[in-house]
DNA sequence: AAATAAGCTAGTGTATGCAATAAGGCCGCA
DNA sequence: TGCGGCCTTATTGCATACACTAGCTTATTT
């Protein structure tokens, strides 16, 4: 568990809220895949890790719970969760639903401003995408996440906006388990296809680029049931 | 604030998780409208009433903010929302958009239990409805809510179970706020239509049904911005 | 030698104490 | 008499101490 880098930065910068700012540190680590599911956040080593008492590490613990992002157990602690492959199934479900209404509204609403933002994102991906090694792939993952985010914050429903940072953060975790090609690396811009549809004004073709998108996201996935269960299974017999 | 009935009740019930037992009172409280809109939760007067230390009523209160139902600004505690009309207007947005795609699910996962289930469960509405008194109008508002939660259990997605809890939640607050009628007693039976379509497997009309119904729901409601927004900009100019 | 039970240890659940902050009251001043 | 600043007090933020639970080790018995 090396966040070291982290808590020295947000705690000058955050003297707001510090729990806050360690779920922050945590959420990075989970959806950049540097905490692994499963890994168990005790509260003391976290605690000594940010300098703070377990009080202010049991908040941030919770608000993760609450997101999905980490799974408690009473008189157990918390773990990163490992979400099934029917968990899977669902965020994917969810995100085709809620990003379909959002790609429609963030049509509606979009402002040149925001289109030169996506550029620029667009372009701060590829540039990920170009590079080679681990720290730029979970670059990659991170701000391919990121652009889903910014099109729900387009869409400018905040309780929308609060849903979809939930399940990017989920499918980090999913696409971290079951991703078979590592990223969503079909070989495609379909966030650029996405954006030039929401530029012309075609909705439709937006929602649908949208949703092959996700559907490409899913197929990369391996949602075969566990061998974990299968081994357990075999045993019993 | 009189919620000492639920404490003892709940408290032998849940050896487990008192601070999740302390959250459902307190959200029952507010969903039925028993705790008023801006009302303050002080931690200690919360925590006598439960008999519990200021520590669990934290985390009870932490996650009440999370669901949106309570405000919590720091050095100050935490007060019952206060949604404004524009977080009202993004609440059934988003209840649109997530019901819509709940009906689909469910009408495909209906099975003959869930009918049966949703029949006693419309009886009990009706009998609300049949009643007077502050009591029954409160226990209308509920079984209404829980209508909708029970089609989102069909559906049988846990994540989207989770969001239409707290939009259901999120929809009491707003009714409670600005609600004209009172219930959405626009003299119909909205539910009961949404099952039959349901039954006959008509998914296009059961959909059609739902939007209606979040419609009236809707326009029950006196969004026009705020009193005290409009008297702050007269006593500004 | 294997299995079971008892104690031990590490870590969470809860209560309480202390420090800090914000709201309200009080006094002085114009 | 009205207004502004200071102080008091109630309440939250955080840390720590104690209680309890689960899992592991060990020892004893069959």
């Amino acid at each position: 568990m090396k966040l070291s880098a982290k808590s020295s930065l947000s705690m000058d910068a955050n003297q707001e809220d510090r729990a806050q700012a360690i779920r922050d540190a945590l959420r990075d680590a989970i959806v950049d895949r540097r905490l692994a599911p499963g890994t168990k956040l005790s509260e003391a080593e976290v605690g000594a890790l940010f300098d703070v008492s377990r009080t202010v590490v049991r908040y941030a613990l919770q608000m993760l719970a609450f997101e999905g992002l980490v799974h408690s157990e009473r008189n157990r602690g918390a773990f990163v969760s490992n979400p099934t492959p029917e968990d899977a199934r669902q965020v994917f479900a969810s995100r085709r639903l809620i990003e379909a209404g959002i790609v429609a509204e963030a049509a509606r609403r979009l402002t040149k401003a925001d289109v030169a933002a996506f550029r620029r994102h667009l372009e701060e991906e590829d540039r990920y995408k170009a590079s080679r090694g681990p720290e730029a792939r979970r670059a990659e993952i991170k701000a391919s996440g990121d652009f889903h985010i910014m099109l729900a914050r387009v869409a400018g429903n905040a309780i929308l906006e609060k849903f979809m940072d939930e399940l990017v953060a989920r499918s980090s975790l999913v696409i971290a388990l079951y991703g078979r090609s590592g990223v969503s690396s079909c070989g495609h811009d379909d966030h650029a296809l996405i954006l030039e549809a929401l530029q012309t004004g075609d909705v439709e073709r937006a929602t649908e680029m949208m949703l092959h998108h996700i559907g490409h996201i899913e197929a990369d996935l391996d949602l075969r049931t566990g061998e974990s269960l299968t081994l357990k299974e075999a045993l019993n017999l």
